[in-house]
DNA sequence: GTTATCCGGATTTTT
DNA sequence: TCCGGATAAC
């Protein structure tokens, strides 16, 4: 077997990894040291050498795209199709072997899958109707302790509580949200990997089945698995799986979602003989960026411990700025990158990072000024939009008459004369009848429960949505959607409303039908096309903008940079309080995944990378002067580099600051002008604020520190 | 059923 | 400050 395809161009680490013959295989991969590469080596290995069929291999990730990548990346490198093989997130993985088993899961196989905004309005129609008061239980936070629960594979009946009110009302909301789920044929995230994992716990026949069959296992990111996701893997590989796992402790930035990386040394208790290999080599950025990145993970004290290092050059030196506020922060960086584009490289190659949305705001009014295009990560996406949802909740309805979820959203949507009062009196009969809201409706409607007026319209929805089904449900998918966006009058309602709003809905509608045209049915030769299509777009809610092909700046929050690389990156808002956010400062293991998110994004670039803060900086309404973040004082100053005015000088929002001068002792101050402090040492003035004796200066000095200093006591001297 | 107004909340997010 | 959601008034 000549093995050169495989192994070529690995380094020693990689191709250990990557032909191990251990059974249990922890790959430590730092960030940039081609972690995907050993994964889909690996796989490639144990198809071709170790002659393990695709079939018996299964590769976990979290992502879709990671999945994606991983697929064609494993076929690319083989030469041909691996269809055979499972690699899928978990959650699709999970819905892959429930609709293969629906009956046995108890579950109807017309069953579909509630995003989490669904799940939120169920919860929300469950606790109104158990008369609780939302401002004292926010169905929001009823929402975390159910998926909580959940993520920890735990039932309403698993909950202990010692009548504390909290968690006995959340357990009972839990309960009533539950038996909703299964009127309606629901299910939610949580609920796929929950119901997975206690139909294999529970069904030997099948957990027998899928033991024998896996023979392999790899999972992708695994510092981000939670409680129930290692369950779950536990269960799918028995004493004969081989398992590769995959992860960077260093770049576990989930905790709050309920990832533990304790499941890294867990798996280390759980499985014997495991042999470990650290990936430690990067390829991605400079020598500098990556001792920066060491410097700083550093003062972490919960670590397996790793060290990056490169063959790379040292680099550029990392750029300080100290921004006057936030609009001087996003104008200095947009300026840089105008610079950046002028002499010849891709908008598309830079990337402004931050800690919260909030601060995308400003940077894009100041991109826009410059006519700098971008795209911003985040925000709603393409499945997620209120059209989108309402065209596939007359489907998913239509499909599968008893989904509540759907029910809810489209009864009177486009308005139809059923407001609140009718819909009341549906669930009321609901309840009565223990059955759901379509049957319930019926029923209405054959006893007149209704005035005339809402019993008609009420019927003609009944009979739009069953006709619907009759009518459309043998047509291609595309047309199935365009007749159900015309027949529900739904283009009709988007078409009233007025501005760049609702063409942006009309193009979207377009676009759900040729999502559907391009739709891959062959993942699910079981089910229904449609039933398929519905399930993708609740499992990949796609992406958040269409035109990501134009060449354009990256804006996106720390967390989302997660995976991705760029020739130059700037990270703004490096303070204290909002990065280490406020609320994750006074705890070590909360502090910690701040220093671990601060560690993601320098890792983030290659050649260059900027690091911004601001003296002065609106929140909410309020100026505040934050410090600069602890992170920026880990990174030795031997790599850093204070950006000086003075090289700004000729940049229009400061040359006009040249009018700021202010004298004192009869020392004249400028604005960028070079001072020494007796106990700061040297460091320029940034900014002037108030007149005469209150006059207060703003200087960043060399050794890292910012102050706002009264000029007549702060005995500056002019250099 | 639509529009106006008030109030509260305000990290990070994938599936 | 600014956004969204919920309520009240038309």
């Amino acid at each position: 077997m000549d093995v050169t395809p495989i192994l070529d161009g690995l380094n020693k680490a990689q191709r250990e990894a990557v032909s191990s013959p251990d059974a249990a295989l922890l790959v430590l991969a730092g960030a940039g040291s081609g972690k995907t590469r050993v994964l889909v080596h690996r796989i490639a290995w144990l198809i071709s050498v170790e002659q393990l069929s695709p079939h018996c291999i299964i590769a976990v990730t979290f992502t879709n795209k990671a999945a994606q990548e991983m697929r064609g990346r494993v076929e690319n490198l083989l030469g041909h199709s691996a269809s055979a093989m499972w690699i899928g997130t978990f959650h699709g993985l999970a819905h892959r072997l429930l609709r293969a088993h629906a009956r046995d899961a108890n579950l109807p196989d017309t069953f579909q899958i509630l995003d989490s905004d669904d799940q939120l309005r169920v919860i929300k129609r469950v606790m109104k109707e158990m008369n609780l008061d939302d401002t004292e239980w926010p169905p929001k936070q009823a929402q975390w302790f159910i998926n909580k629960q959940k993520d920890e594979g735990k039932r309403p009946k698993d909950i202990k509580h010692q009548g504390d009110l909290f968690t006995s009302v959340h357990c009972k909301v839990y309960f009533q949200y539950e038996e909703a789920c299964k009127i309606g044929g629901l299910v939610d995230f949580g609920e796929l990997l929950l119901r997975t994992y206690e139909l294999l716990r529970d069904n030997q026949h099948l957990r027998d089945h899928y033991q024998q069959r896996f023979q392999h296992l790899l999972v992708d990111e695994f510092q981000d698995t939670n409680g129930i996701q290692y369950a779950w893997l536990k269960l799918i590989s028995n004493k004969d799986c081989g398992v590769t796992i995959v992860g960077d402790d260093d770049q576990s930035i989930y905790g709050w979602r309920g990832a533990k990386i304790e499941n890294i040394q867990r798996f280390d208790r759980d499985y014997a003989d495991v042999k470990t290999i650290r990936l430690e080599q990067n390829y991605r950025s400079t020598g500098t960026i990556l001792k920066a990145a060491n410097a700083v993970i550093a003062n972490n004290q919960e670590r397996m411990g790793k060290n990056l290092w490169t063959e790379d050059d040292e680099g550029e030196p990392i750029s300080l700025y100290a921004a006057f506020n936030e609009q001087e922060e996003a104008r200095f960086i947009s300026s840089r990158i105008n610079e950046w584009h002028e002499d010849g490289n891709a908008f598309a190659d830079c990337a402004i990072l931050y800690r919260s949305n909030a601060q995308s705001r400003v940077l894009e009014e100041y991109l826009l000024q410059r006519q700098i295009p971008y795209r911003i990560y985040g925000g709603l996406k393409f499945f997620e939009r209120a059209e989108v949802k309402d065209t596939l909740a007359y489907l998913r309805l239509m499909y599968n008459h008893q989904d509540d979820a759907a029910f809810e959203r489209v009864v009177n949507t486009p308005p139809r004369g059923l407001g609140q009062k009718s819909v009341e009196k549906i669930r009321e009969t609901a309840r009565a009848e223990q059955t759901n809201l379509w049957q319930a409706a019926w029923k209405v409607v054959e006893d007149k429960q209704l005035s005339p007026k809402a019993n008609g319209a009420l019927l003609m929805f009944l009979e739009l949505i069953k006709q619907g089904y009759q009518e459309f449900h043998e047509l291609p998918l595309e047309e199935q959607i365009q007749l159900t966006i015309e027949a529900s009058n739904l283009m009709e309602m988007y078409a009233k409303e007025k501005g760049e709003k609702a063409l942006a809905r009309k193009e979207n509608l377009a676009e759900l039908a040729s999502a559907a045209r391009e739709f891959d049915v062959d993942d699910y030769p079981e089910l229904s096309p449609m039933t398929a299509f519905l399930a993708h777009a609740s499992l990949e809610a796609g992406d958040t903008q269409a035109e990501q092909y134009e060449d354009c700046v990256q804006l996106m929050t720390l967390h989302s940079a997660k995976g991705l690389e760029f020739p130059l990156v700037f990270i703004a808002g490096m303070e204290e309080k909002l990065f280490p956010h406020m609320m994750s400062m006074d705890e070590p293991d909360k502090l910690e995944e701040e220093r671990r998110l601060a560690y993601v994004g320098i890792t983030r670039a290659m050649k260059k990378l900027y690091l911004l803060y601001a003296e002065k900086r609106r929140l909410w309404g309020k100026d505040t002067y934050p410090a600069v973040s602890r992170f920026i004082r880990e990174i030795p100053a031997q790599l850093k580099e204070e950006v000086r005015l003075n090289s700004q000088i000729a940049t229009p929002t400061f040359s006009s600051g040249a009018t700021q001068d202010v004298v004192n002792d009869g020392i004249e101050f400028k604005l960028g002008q070079m001072v020494n402090h007796p106990k700061w040492g040297s460091g320029v003035i940034l900014n002037f604020e108030g007149e005469g004796d209150r006059t207060v200066v703003h200087v960043s000095f060399d050794c890292g520190e910012s102050k706002r200093l009264m000029l007549a006591y702060a005995r500056l001297e002019a250099l």
